[in-house]
RNA sequence: GCGCGCUUAGCUCAGUGGUAGAGCAUUACCUUCACACGGUAGGGGUCGCAGGUUCGAAACCUGCAGCGCGCACCA
């Protein structure tokens, strides 16, 4: 809907343009203007979508510009791909060739009225509210016996050629090899009527009576239990849901439902109908057209699927890999009862099916043979059928293209799990049918070699979004209110490999918040001012410095891990923590002890480290937030020395962050010992903050702690101390004697004590330490538990053991302190 | 009927053998000069149930229950 009015979509081919007849037909009905498709035609339909583009087109144009698009309404682009259309016809006239494409009968689902509203009949039909009829019928050989059958279909009786019993069953097994008098169409002579009475396991002996009435033209069941038997096959119902001529006299020419309630009549008229019961019918509808589906015999296209074992084998032996891998299991299984493809359609929409009749004369090719009188067959093929050759004929194929060469077959398909039948399987089957390594000379003939199922982003309630259900949110609505990349790294942060999610926006409130962390911190590195600064001096840095770049090269292994395995969660979980919780929370903070220091040489070289991360940050984020990251580089000046093609025009080009080599390491001196005294320290300021609460002092005010060390601690660490704490001062003492109940915690790097001169809050205290205690107490029998196992003991990893052994004593070092504080509380 | 998933904090979900996690929500305190779309510190879980394997199970095996999806069937 623009302005109001209610406008067509009109897309150029394929899958779009089914939906392009689907929408002009129920247009046009509910225009008035046709009652069925049959009414229109094609060479009319198109000439129709034509008219509606020329009255509509315009507003349509007009939104597009809006939105920046181009827009090409010339009449060729309105038509399937020439060139992509011949790929098809080839492979068509090539698989009829091969013998693989046959024609046959089978039983489709029919949708008689697409386009009619719905019959009071078919509503009830829609509620599932049917009835069950039963009805006898006499045994020819014996007069006088009588079979019940029970039907929810009676109007498609005459059409029966058979009834058929379970050879198992005793009630009726004798009967076998005779007939029965079949009661419509009620005016035809009796041996008319006569019907055989067939053996078939098929028949459930708890349903109904056990007798079962065989319809092979209008059932699909009964249609297979026909070519068991070699039954005959009589239509009664015409491809517009109408009775037809032989449903004979009471029914000819009546709708579908109309029909099944005048046989019910006519069978109680002759008193074969010996009761109706209520009976919750499980008829399939039409999606499209909400209709109710009718199994109509039909003569259709069908194809052999080919290459099928190569493709089956190719997923199982792991060649080709699935994300996550349980879709394996399905395709398995699946390629392992494949059933022949019905591949023709009876649409206006599509690719034509290259065969044409002449008097009983059937041609294969690309084009109509000579001579008169030959006819273009009328259907057109399935639209997975042009789909399935996407991976190669896309690409100039079959020539040998350059293109072809390079990009056949690529490593990567992303797609849905619902169309790994449709759309993947069928792929990797004209991959190894026409792409086969001999006249590539390919390494194989697979088109992918990993294929990446995305989960369905469901709504609330775990519905999947749907147009009719309007449950979706539209995006530009949510790119509006949070921005296109807030909406990218919320959805794909709540996305897990293969997993449905459910769609929140609250996940999508988290990008976007997480975007103006990132915009924030960049800004707080432009407000420190001067250049960007490229060399770092190794001798300068702190112990911070040396732990961010540690932590920037863990989180580059790890989302590089977190790609190999398709992880885009784990991705982006890892970049947020690093980003908010190690770079802004502890690496931000402390480096205002830099900033706020006269040493100008460490300043600047706290600005080298800054720009050192946030330039990688950024090329790490670009794939998850490709907007800001963009604007950031060129903001942050961090794409000026860089050559235009290695991210001097854009981040895009940039080169993608590499961990650090040991050499690098080994220059910074980027050991694991000189992070050690960092997370110490962290540690100790964590504990430090939580005195404050011994004091039931507010986060804002400014206190005063006194710190025993227990090895010199350098000036700066000091000032970052005084920082996160929040400190008015941090005294360092080499000795220290406490007053009584003043708040303390022990860590490895010293004793932190906070005099708060009688203020402190003595029961709260009391309360919160002997909370610890209970906690260390546990924590000391769960692993002295573990530990008094002798079986524990001996079969444990070494490694394992050690760290149980250093837990129990870190645990009892925790236990002493907080019971000597809890005794100098008094 | 066949096949495949899921069940972990109030909610949505990570976590495939070694101290139970995230985001949101929630509690207290804080508008401190990058950010209140923010900061600090908390509270909150017998990991669906029952067995088994193991020194050790949320994880592996078996069974059960509940929820969901796909395919088939539906006279």
């Amino acid at each position: 809907r623009m302005d109001g009015k209610e406008v067509l979509w009109l897309p150029g081919t394929d899958h779009a343009g089914i939906a392009t007849q689907n929408a002009v037909e129920k247009a046009l009905k509910k225009a008035g203007e046709i009652k069925h498709r049959d009414d229109l035609g094609r060479e009319a339909l198109v000439a129709k979508i034509w008219d509606w583009k020329e009255k509509y087109g315009g507003i349509i144009i007009q939104q597009l510009k809006k939105l920046g698009a181009s827009c090409d309404w010339s009449r060729e682009r309105f038509t399937m791909d020439p060139e992509y259309s011949r790929c098809v016809q080839k492979v068509f006239v090539d698989l009829y060739q091969k013998g693989l494409i046959y024609r046959g009968k089978r039983m489709v689902n029919w949708c008689p009225a697409s386009l009619t509203a719905l019959s009071d009949e078919e509503v009830i039909m829609k509620e599932q509210k049917g009835l069950l009829y039963y009805f006898k019928v006499e045994v020819a050989e014996a007069p006088g016996t009588f079979l019940t059958i029970a039907t929810t279909r009676p109007e498609t009786i005459p059409g029966d050629t058979a009834v058929a019993v379970n050879p198992k069953d005793p009630r009726y097994a004798a009967l076998i090899g005779q007939h029965v008098i079949r009661p419509l169409p009620a005016e035809l002579p009796r041996e008319q009527k006569l019907i055989p009475i067939v053996g078939d396991e098929h028949v459930d002996f708890e349903f109904g009576t056990g007798v079962l009435k065989v319809t092979p033209a209008h059932d699909k069941a009964d249609f297979e239990i026909g070519a068991r038997h070699h039954l005959a096959a009589i239509e009664v119902i015409d491809a517009a849901g109408r009775m037809n001529d032989a449903a004979g006299a009471d029914l000819r020419g009546l709708d579908r439902f109309k029909a099944r309630k005048v046989a019910s009549e006519k069978l109680a008229e002759l008193g074969a109908l010996e009761k109706e019961e209520p009976y919750t019918n499980n008829v399939g509808f039409s999606e499209r057209a909400d209709v109710p589906i009718e199994p109509r015999l039909s003569e259709q296209w069908f194809l052999k699927y080919p290459s099928t074992e190569k493709s089956q084998a190719v997923v199982a032996t792991g060649e080709m890999k699935f994300h996550p891998d349980r879709w394996a299991k399905v395709y398995d299984h699946w390629m392992g009862g494949l059933q022949d493809w019905c591949i023709s359609r009876q649409l206006w929409w599509g690719h034509r099916i290259p065969v044409w009749y002449r008097n009983g004369e059937t041609h294969c090719g690309l084009e109509a043979p000579a001579g008169e009188g030959w006819v273009q067959d009328p259907d057109v093929l399935d639209t997975w059928f042009s789909s399935w050759l996407w991976p190669f004929a896309t690409m100039g194929w079959p020539e040998q293209t350059e293109t072809l060469k390079k990009f056949y077959p690529t490593t990567d398909l992303v797609t849905g799990p619902d169309i790994i039948f449709f759309w993947v399987a069928r792929m990797i089957m004209a991959g190894y049918e026409y792409m086969g390594e001999p006249k590539f000379g390919l390494p194989n003939a697979m088109p992918f070699r990993n294929v990446y199922f995305t989960g369905i982003i469901r709504d609330k309630q775990g519905r999947k979004m749907s147009k009719s259900l309007g449950n979706s949110p539209d995006p530009l609505d949510l790119i509006a209110k949070y921005g296109a990349d807030a909406l990218r790294f919320g959805v794909m942060r709540a996305a897990p490999l293969g997993q449905d999610i459910l769609f929140d926006e609250q996940n999508v409130e988290l990008g976007r918040n997480f975007c103006n962390k990132l915009w924030n911190a960049c800004r707080f590195r432009q407000l420190q001012g001067g250049e960007v600064q490229g060399e770092i001096n190794p001798q300068l840095l702190t112990g911070d410095d040396k732990w961010i770049l540690l932590r920037l090269d863990a989180v580059i292994r790890e989302l590089n891990a977190a790609f190999a395995e398709y992880k885009f969660s784990d991705a982006t979980a890892a970049l947020y923590r690093f980003f908010w919780n190690e770079y802004c929370d502890w690496y931000v903070e402390a480096s205002k002890a830099a900033f706020s220091s006269p040493d100008e040489a460490r300043k600047a070289n706290t600005l080298a480290v800054i720009d050192f991360v946030l330039s990688h940050t950024l090329r790490l984020f670009h794939p998850f937030l490709p907007f800001i990251t963009e604007e950031l580089w060129h903001g942050m000046g961090y794409s000026t020395d860089m050559p235009e093609e290695q991210g001097g025009q854009t981040i895009m080009f940039a080169p993608w962050p590499k961990a650090l080599e040991d050499d690098i390491k080994e220059f910074y001196s980027l050991s694991t010992e000189a992070v050690a005294f960092v997370e110490a320290r962290n540690d100790l300021i964590v504990q430090g903050r939580n005195l404050r609460r011994a004091g039931n002092l507010q986060a804002g005010k400014k206190v005063k702690y006194v710190f025993h060390p227990t090895a010199p601690i350098a000036a700066h660490d000091v000032e970052v101390l005084k920082l996160l704490l929040n400190a008015e001062n941090v005294e360092v003492v080499s000795a220290y004697e406490p007053k009584k109940g003043t708040p303390a915690v022990r860590t490895t790097l010293g004793d932190l004590y906070l005099p708060l001169e009688g203020l402190i809050d003595v029961e709260a205290e009391r309360a919160r330490l002997t909370k610890e205690v209970e906690k260390d107490r546990a924590e000391i029998a769960k692993v002295e538990q573990k530990l008094a196992n002798p079986n524990f003991t001996q079969k444990v990893p070494p490694a394992v053991l050690e760290e149980h052994q250093k837990r129990l004593a870190d645990w009892q070092a925790k236990l002493a302190h907080d019971q000597a504080a809890l005794e100098a509380l008094g």
